[in-house]
RNA sequence: GGGGUGGUAGUUCAGCUGGUUAGAACGCCGGCCUGUCACGUCGGAGGUCGCGGGUUCGAGUCCCGUCCACCCCGCCA
């Protein structure tokens, strides 16, 4: 049977107790996270959110409290009172911060007992996600656990206190709303008062920010929840956290001076130091020299463009593709990485062989690779190869000596894809990334539209984004090429936040839709209310969105956002603890109007 | 939608070319132990081999289907 918790108070937290509480009376709550029991003495190591601290029963202290440690178990909830007591010296464990203080229980009540747990509540763990998942509650428990929830708190915190400072207000806007045009798939909910019809769960609260500024708020942040329904992997989930911020009057470089210092300020709370200004890169760089809109710059291995070289070098394949449209770029495979031929080979043939880039159309054709040596070049020379452009390309590409020279042929697009791959992977085997940095960069000038798989244009970003003053004229002629002013923070080669000016006349607005080809019809249905709204007086406006998961993701050191988030859902999007989704009752659903069709 | 890996005790895993009673470690339960902190030590309990079907004298093992988890592509900022 449990005690009560009666007229016991908490004095302290167990991990905060240290040296210069000796001798002070505490009471404590907490978890029995371990129990040793000597015969006489028994110890118990309590738990709580700040730590651990020893407790330590002796039945000359008190039988009482004794008796009861000796019935303790794993994952009891207890109330210790006693004293705290300097441990001699021999006694000391340097292992934990209140290693040199433990407490002698004077009286230990039990306030629950606890199943045994299906994993121990430990850092280093093997149980499997699934397990994890299901006992959410016992995982979070977990101190590094308790560090991440405790770091994405800090995180918001300090968010909070930063737009705050530079006059945001916080606004929300609504779950139940209409379907916002970012281009995923929407959560919807049936409307039992309207059967037939809908709300979506927003994708984001893109319509509602910017309707604020029309509204005058002027400068808006929220921290606000976002639902997509599509498929998940580790750094995606079905609903995820988006620090929204919207502003009136900026322009490109209001929004960077306002979101450096944020990342700086979030960056710190892990004890790191940031340089600002942020580098940047236009998306065509990106592209060119990193094979990403998201390039990962804790390490270098740029990508250089050897068309020229590859086209004169005199080997048969390769000009007749360069002549049809394909381009030859390079790494450079440092020799310091140390990596065996064979090494390389099969990380090309997994790389190339359809694995990562089956939409490259790559094969074992159209890569080249070579070593800068002579005896290389000259292999190369007898194969009849022009032993002078070979040295140019080893040169253009930038190898030092004994360095290997990987190039590869293709269609510009897919050559870049494949190509940024490739420096991944390569980066990572070589061990060239450096873990501990943190590099950000912005991405910007992104195109404003593309073409999708059927051949119509699409917004690359969201219908809203204003195009570059200089290629207004090319929205008529060739809106491809068309650049928006757009732009993306990335860290680490993760996409960490993005953002762009946004269009504020409905005259360009309009001119927009019909570049989509979307009909007025569809226009006004869809976003009638909102180009209603623009014809008011709106401000020129910007902003910007963070994903919160991602960042806290980042400063924590994790490689999975389902560690930075309390309930997170599994890659089928159920929640394992919980077991939703779920059928519902029949009446329910008739409520809604709603005809279920079983498969 | 496609590909890959996995599913055997509470947990993590082993279990070969099908063949006695399915094992190990940790955890759990009990005994002993007054300075442990991964306590030690002696003993014990614990299994729908994911689920359904099939092949076979015989299936954890082979075949078919299906479910679940994780990773990746498509999709998604």
């Amino acid at each position: 049977m449990a005690d009560a918790l009666g007229e016991l108070k908490r004095t302290h937290y167990c991990g905060a107790l240290r040296e210069g509480d000796v001798g002070r009376p505490v009471t404590l709550m907490g978890w029995a996270a371990t129990r040793r029991y000597l015969g006489g003495v028994v110890f118990i190591d309590l738990r709580d959110r700040e730590g651990i601290c020893q407790v330590v029963a002796r039945p000359e202290v008190s039988k009482e409290a004794h008796a009861a440690a000796d019935r303790v178990r794993g994952e009891w909830v207890l109330a210790v009172v006693g004293e705290v007591a300097k441990r001699s010296a021999d006694t000391v464990n340097v292992k934990i911060p209140t290693g040199a203080v433990e407490v002698l229980a004077r009286e230990i009540r039990v306030l629950s007992e606890a199943r045994t747990p299906p994993f121990p509540i430990e850092d280093e763990i093997t149980t499997s996600e699934e397990i994890r998942l299901k006992y959410r509650y016992l995982d979070l428990r977990r101190p590094r656990m308790q560090r991440n929830i405790a770091l994405r708190h800090r995180v918001t915190m300090e968010v909070r206190r930063y737009l705050d400072e530079q006059g945001f207000y916080e606004i929300e806007t609504p779950f139940l709303t209409k379907s916002t045009p970012e281009g995923a798939r929407d959560y919807l909910v049936p409307s039992r008062v309207h059967h037939g019809s809908f709300y979506a769960l927003p994708q984001s609260p893109q319509i509602f920010k910017q309707i604020l500024m029309v509204a005058g708020m002027d400068k808006y942040f929220q921290v606000a929840r976002c639902f997509r329904d599509e498929d998940l992997r580790a750094d995606r989930q079905p609903e995820f956290t988006q620090v929204d911020i919207e502003m009136s009057y900026p322009r490109v470089e209001t929004i960077v001076d306002l979101i450096e210092p944020l990342y700086q300020r979030l960056v710190a709370l892990v004890g790191v130091e940031v340089r600002r200004p942020f580098p940047r890169l236009t998306y065509a760089e990106a592209m060119e020299r990193y094979g990403s809109d998201k390039p990962d710059l804790r390490f270098g291995m740029p990508i250089t463009d050897v068309t020229d070289e590859m086209r004169t070098l005199g080997l048969d394949t390769f000009p007749g593709l360069i002549s049809a449209g394909a381009r030859a770029r390079a790494i450079v495979l440092p020799a310091s990485g140390g990596v065996s031929g064979t090494r390389l080979r099969k990380i090309n043939e997994e790389l190339w062989l359809g694995r990562i880039v089956a939409d490259a159309r790559a094969s074992k054709r159209n890569l080249f690779s070579l070593k800068s040596t002579d005896e290389a070049v000259g292999n190369l020379a007898r194969k009849g190869a022009r032993e002078s452009v070979a040295r140019q390309m080893l040169d253009r590409a930038g190898a030092e000596r004994d360095d290997t020279v990987l190039v590869a042929v293709d269609e510009p697009g897919p050559l870049a894809m494949a190509l940024g791959i490739l420096r991944l992977e390569m980066g990572r085997a070589l061990g060239l990334v450096d873990e501990k940095a943190y590099r950000f960069v912005w991405v910007t000038h992104f195109p404003l539209f593309e073409r999708d798989a059927a051949g119509h244009l699409q917004s690359v970003n969201h219908p809203f984004t204003a195009p570059l003053d200089e290629d207004l004229p090319l929205l008529e002629s060739d809106p491809t090429r068309a650049r928006a002013q757009a732009y993306d923070v990335v860290l680490n080669g993760t996409e960490a936040g993005g953002g762009s000016i946004r269009i504020h006349d409905s005259g360009l607005q309009a001119k927009v839709f019909r570049i989509l080809s979307l009909s007025e019809e569809e226009t006004r249905e869809r976003f009638g209310f909102f180009i209603e709204a623009l014809q008011y007086g709106t401000p020129p406006h910007g902003g910007i969105a963070l994903g919160l998961d991602r960042i806290v993701m980042i400063l924590a050191g994790e490689s999975s956002l389902r560690d930075v988030i309390a309930f997170p859902k599994t890659a089928s999007a159920t929640d394992l603890m919980s077991g939703s989704p779920s059928p519902v009752r029949d009446d329910q659903i008739g409520d809604l109007g709603i005809l279920v069709v079983r498969k």
